[in-house]
DNA sequence: CAGCATCCCGTCTGATACTG
DNA sequence: CAGTATCAGACGGGATGCTG
């Protein structure tokens, strides 16, 4: 009853609209054109300082990458560290051990995007 | 080289931005809140018809729907197939192969969402 | 450095109504 | 049935400038 989904498994009426329900709430944190994004860098980074985050998320701009941030704060996926005894005081963004659960997603979603492109590519 | 993401894999930064782009060229094509969920519907009942299929996806307006299925259309995850002979006309939107390809992505999100939902649930 | 405040515009979207 | 038309409001996001 869990695992409804398979590759090759009928799908009932009931497990289409669970799955609807379950990618609708997934998309509802992760989705958007940033929030995947940052979560990969930060999981590659480990730590990483605010514009140093920017400058490797390429088109973001800082109000942007604020709200994100705080977002992903809000729901877990990132931990805002201050190191208070710098000067001038320095902001650190590390992933947590939750956003690490999206490993499967980001991987899918990796391997799906490198053959779409190729695919684009013959299309020409 | 190509296989660089691995669940337990040391990313290098070139892989990294690897990642990026690549999860960056899927989000562009089946991100937004309907992309995937039109998909899955259409992928569950094979073929749909177009009041059908927006009854089945809670919240969708006929025309965010549309512009959506033309979308997929010109993607190749959706066919649009028109029937003629029938009065009135008779239009059916059926899942192509290539939104096959997107079982993978899906599962992930599917079952991540459930997880997730598991979590919320637990935070209160 | 690490952001926040403000302005501003284009797009997206829901609601409602309408057509062949 | 299978959409399209229109409008108003929300929203996302860029540019710029400023602060502690």
């Amino acid at each position: 009853m869990e695992n409804t989904l398979e590759f090759e498994g009928p799908a009932t009426a009931q497990a289409c609209s669970e799955n609807l329900s379950a990618v609708e709430d997934a998309i509802y944190v992760i989705g958007g054109k940033w929030k995947l994004k940052i979560i990969i860098v930060l999981q590659d980074k480990g730590n990483i300082r605010f514009n140093d985050l920017q400058r490797n998320i390429p088109g973001i701009s800082a109000r942007v990458l604020s709200n994100e941030l705080k977002d992903l704060e809000l729901n877990g996926f990132v931990k805002r560290v201050v190191h208070a005894d710098q000067t001038p005081v320095i902001v650190e963004y590390i992933s947590t051990d939750y956003s690490r659960t999206l490993k499967p997603v980001i991987i899918a979603l990796s391997q799906w995007g490198k053959t779409h492109k190729r695919k684009i590519k013959e299309d020409f």
